[in-house]
RNA sequence: GCCCCCGUAGCUCAGUUGGAUAGAGCGGCGGUUUCCUAAACCGUAGGCCACACGUUCAAGUCGUGUCGGGGGCACCA
């Protein structure tokens, strides 16, 4: 970018100065602890130790930039009415807080900021030249997080639920980076046992009756046409000659790559990597046994926690540990049952002492999942397991085409894969926005028809075009030789003192603190309403104010500065959800 | 039978430890372009937040119950 006369001209009038960054998070705890000395100095020890003086964004322009309801909430407890109670508190901090540049007391007793428009500029420009990152509170400290997700088992393409389950944990593991958290992306998967015996069966039938013999898909066998394709190329690569009877093994491993490599495939259309794929069969037998017998060893209200039933099956007592049923976890043929080796490996999971351990699994997973738990708080201590283990529960997606629903079902083979869909809504991108316009635990109906527009109703081009829209007025203000400053002056407020400036500072203002929110709570559908925001407003912005204008410049630089910031913020959400941001649309 | 989720505008959905006049997109109606991307913007209509009771100074939000819808619950994973 060449910078013209006009701006170095500004650089020489404005006194440029570095400065300590305040971010909105600071302002707010800032805010927060003034509010509450004051409070406690004024009332002293009628104050609950755990009183706290929430600040929190308002809704409505009229009643500033951040309010408190403390007075309110203190109305019972010091008896008084809020109103009075607000002045008594405003009275003792009159010009004592940074970023703040007025006070009042409004409605029944609200305490409302109005932020400072060189503050509001400040954060802009930090936006701008340093990105959404530098603002968000540093909640991880570097401390390490192990989010375990879509953990589909090797036996045949990933499907659309797979598919929202991906989104939701590639996007809640970026989000907890951004936080300053030490991400491990795990990939857990069971390659042993009846499932993988069912594929590699299945398998041998399709080679089978490729070569015309006879053979039939096993009972509750994998149907889907994939498998004959693997049928041939097997044939191709260790000939015709193998039978189910002597070559099981070759059939299963075969399968088992056959279906990896389709699944990382899938996972590579959504741009996204695992640091490590965890086998079953890594547990089987010593850590499993290791957890059996740990178990086998407590007992509560004088019964062991582990017993055995007539028909030689081993069971686990849930029941006595709070759950609804006993449950197997050695059948009569020696092999374990599911939830035997997801508590071992939970176990293993906790044993290379992450500060937290997350879980994302479909509402299928909710029983057993509550039963892992409790199982490792009996081993590991109820404490240490609640503060450590995060479980989040994702509803499942029905697609939506033609204005009807689509059934599926999985084992049989008629089910539409993630491929499928992504072809189908056209690109990656769109699909990944979209499931992320929901809650997680909300149902979801995903409408291929709304994901095919190209168009405005598509909010994932909203977004994007307000992305290129605004690379589009750097380019056209960089032939115009305008540029925004590289550092930033406390004068560039009275710049942007319009009205619509400063209602895009205000938003811009409030964003890291919103995705801090979604990042403590894991709720990565709010980002997808932060980027809607950011482009209404820049949209808005953008149709009443001029931003590039030769006559006049440091206007025009400023405003530019604003755009920066906007833009800038749009693409680092953007790609937290692992989305494009074009420069052009 | 047990468990989970949902019930907010015509449709799809947000709604920040409970707070001020309940929001957005799409759809409807009416406008805006000699000007940095009209994939945009502005205005307008449209709501007993399923229902009842309770807790509270204050409930869309919390509790109990009722009704309605979706889903899950294996000695599959």
């Amino acid at each position: 970018m060449k910078c013209s006369g006009a701006m170095s001209q500004v650089l020489n009038t404005m006194v440029w100065r570095t400065r300590r960054m305040m971010t909105p998070a600071m302002l707010r705890n800032e805010l927060e602890s003034v509010l509450e000395s004051s409070v406690r100095s004024i009332w002293g020890d009628r104050i609950p130790d755990d009183f706290r003086a929430v600040v929190s964004g308002s809704n409505n322009l009229e009643y500033g930039d951040v309010s408190c309801q403390a007075a309110m909430r203190l109305a019972g407890i010091v008896k008084d009415n809020p109103r009075a109670i607000a002045g008594r508190i405003t009275e003792t901090l009159t010009g004592r807080i940074k970023g703040i540049s007025s006070i009042s007391i409004d409605g029944p007793g609200f305490i409302n900021f109005r932020l400072s428009d060189n503050y509001l500029a400040s954060t802009a420009f930090d936006l701008a030249s340093s990105g959404l990152q530098s603002l968000l509170p540093d909640t991880g400290a570097g401390r390490e997080v192990l989010v375990e997700f879509v953990s589909s088992n090797p036996t045949g393409p990933l499907t659309v639920g797979h598919c929202r389950q991906a989104v939701l944990g590639s996007t809640i593991s970026s989000l907890l980076e951004a936080s300053g958290w030490k991400v491990s992306r795990e990939y857990y998967f069971n390659d042993t046992g009846r499932q993988m015996t069912l594929l590699g069966e299945s398998l041998a039938a399709r080679y089978s009756s490729a070569q015309g013999d006879e053979a039939v898909i096993p009972e509750g066998g994998y149907h889907g046409s994939y498998i004959i394709e693997w049928a041939a190329d097997l044939s191709a690569e260790l000939g015709t000659g193998l039978t189910w009877k002597r070559d099981r093994d070759t059939f299963i491993r075969f399968a088992e790559e056959k279906a990896m490599k389709m699944i990382l495939s899938d996972l590579s259309l959504l741009g996204i990597e695992f640091d490590r794929f965890f086998a079953e069969s890594e547990l089987i037998p010593e850590a499993v046994t290791d957890a059996i017998e740990k178990l086998s060893r407590i007992t509560i209200e004088g019964k062991s926690l582990v017993y055995e039933s007539d028909s030689g099956k081993l069971w686990l007592r849930f029941t006595a540990l709070g759950r609804p049923k006993d449950r197997v976890i050695i059948r009569d043929n020696g092999t374990y049952t599911y939830r035997m080796p997801d508590i071992a490996y939970h176990l293993d999971k906790f044993s290379r002492n992450y500060d937290l351990v997350v879980d994302i699994f479909g509402a299928d997973h909710l029983d057993t999942s509550r039963d892992v738990a409790a199982a490792l708080e009996c081993l590991l201590g109820e404490k240490s397991v609640s503060a450590k283990l995060r479980v989040i529960i994702h509803q499942f997606v029905t697609l939506v085409k033609d204005g009807r629903k689509i059934k599926m079902s999985t084992r049989s083979g008629e089910f539409v894969t993630l491929r499928e869909l992504i072809n189908d809504a056209g690109s990656s991108d769109v699909t990944k926005y979209l499931f992320l316009t929901r809650r997680a635990d909300a149902h979801m109906d995903f409408d291929l028809d709304l994901a095919r527009k190209q168009s405005s109703e598509n909010p994932v081009y909203y977004v994007q075009y307000a992305h290129a829209r605004i690379a589009g007025i750097l380019r056209t203000a960089d032939e115009a030789g305008i540029c925004s400053p590289v550092e930033f002056s406390g004068d560039v407020s009275c710049l942007l003192d319009g009205e619509y400036e400063r209602e895009l500072m205000r938003l811009l203002e409030s964003v890291s603190v919103r995705v801090a929110a979604a990042a403590d709570e894991m709720e990565p559908h709010r980002l997808t309403e932060i980027l809607a925001d950011l482009a209404t407003g820049f949209h808005r912005f953008y149709q009443h104010v001029r931003v590039v204008d030769t006559d006049n410049s440091d206007v025009s630089e400023a405003r530019l500065m604003l755009c920066r910031a906007c833009r800038r913020c749009i693409s680092d959400l953007l790609g937290i959800l692992g989305v494009d941001a074009p420069d052009r649309m």
